[in-house]
DNA sequence: AATACTATAGGTAGTTATCCCGATATGAGG
DNA sequence: CCTCATATCGGGATAACTACCTATAGTATT
């Protein structure tokens, strides 16, 4: 697991500077860039907490790099601030996604409070997904004929039933059932059912 | 179940007579209201569409009324209109749950599909709590007792253990059992546990 | 007082699931 | 060629669940 860092790209290398101080002052690890094609390509995908970003920026603005992130399924939370804003913007910065949009000249302690809160949001949101993949892990190790028994099973289906479905007899359906429940180390039908809820699979 | 209005709260009447034909130039119904208090006093709870909401008003503002309905739990979405307003409040706003911020003077056909976009999230939103409230209902059919003997069900437990954890006979448990599925209209117990998961309740 | 619902409990039979033992066939990899 | 994983199938025993019947006692409603 990779510790926590705040990455701040600003084309301004005074501001960026100014920026990393502020924030370094609360030990809290800084990595800026001066550009959004410079970032993307420093960035470390398995890193997180938070990115403070400039809106007006040139080659790529900090919408461009917001779209990009969000398509490249990065959730790294967005803290904005620009010197030259304006309602609309922050607004289309806010419905995409951004957790803040500051306007400079900025309170030190308002980016710092906001900072924090991603952070906090991040570290949230990776708990939640290193959950999700370590049950995402446990249903891997199922085979396709196992995890096929398994989605039968968990829609209510008897063994009898999933042998017709299946075309095979009761008695390998059986086995197909203990090999699920042993390498899920499930211990009930119930447990079973809330793993696979837990990762998303639905029967409608 | 009432049909879909898009509720307007203004206090200069002919900013809210503008909106009013607006709106109703595309068939949809409009209520207008000149104060906050004034809307919640006729506002329906069971009534579903959007909030058009002004920031700067008398007595209560756009913010305070955002605020009174969220702690009402009422989730009717929100769009703010203001000819007075600025970056932070723009943002406060979003961040509060308000899914658009619009400044005069605004183009209409922009204000229109902000309104279109509400109405078609609140619409999911009814029809997600009203299969929520389904379910529940379902549930709440059952007895104070099948109700525990259900939790103990979906948690994993056997019938003999439940027996012993409530200190009844097992054959007890079978009836009560019988009875949940019964009531619940539920043919498995995989069912069972879906449903529950559904209604929120974890067995953590 | 009669009725209905709830919680309790038993019997008996049948179905289903689990667990132990076994077996065969197939294909991939060393 | 041997091994390992996978998928297939069987017998037999035990445990668990389901479905039908019965019954009693308390509480709430009408």
């Amino acid at each position: 697991m990779n510790k926590t860092t705040v990455y701040v790209v600003d084309d301004d290398r005074a501001m960026c500077e100014s920026l990393k101080w502020l924030i370094e002052s609360v030990n809290m690890p800084v990595k800026t860039f001066s550009t959004a094609h410079d970032f993307l390509e420093h960035y470390d995908t398995n890193s997180h907490g938070c990115l403070v970003l400039d809106m007006r920026m040139p080659t790529m603005s900090g919408f461009e790099l917001q779209e990009e992130l969000s398509n490249s399924s990065i959730k790294l939370p967005i803290i904005f601030i620009t010197g030259y804003g304006d309602i609309p913007m922050a607004v289309r910065a806010m419905k995409n996604g951004a957790i803040d949009f500051i306007t400079k000249p900025f309170n030190d302690q308002e980016l710092l409070d906001s900072i924090n809160k991603a952070i906090k949001k991040d570290a949230e949101r990776f708990a939640c997904d290193g959950e999700l993949n370590h049950l995402q892990g446990i249903i891997n190790k199922l085979t396709p004929r196992e995890l096929e028994v398994a989605k039968l099973i968990i829609s209510g289906n008897s063994n009898k039933l999933i042998a017709k479905i299946l075309q095979i007899s009761p008695k390998t359906v059986e086995v197909h059932r203990a090999k699920v429940m042993t390498k899920t180390g499930m211990s009930s039908l119930a447990d079973l059912v809330t793993l696979f809820i837990k990762v998303g699979y639905k029967q409608n």
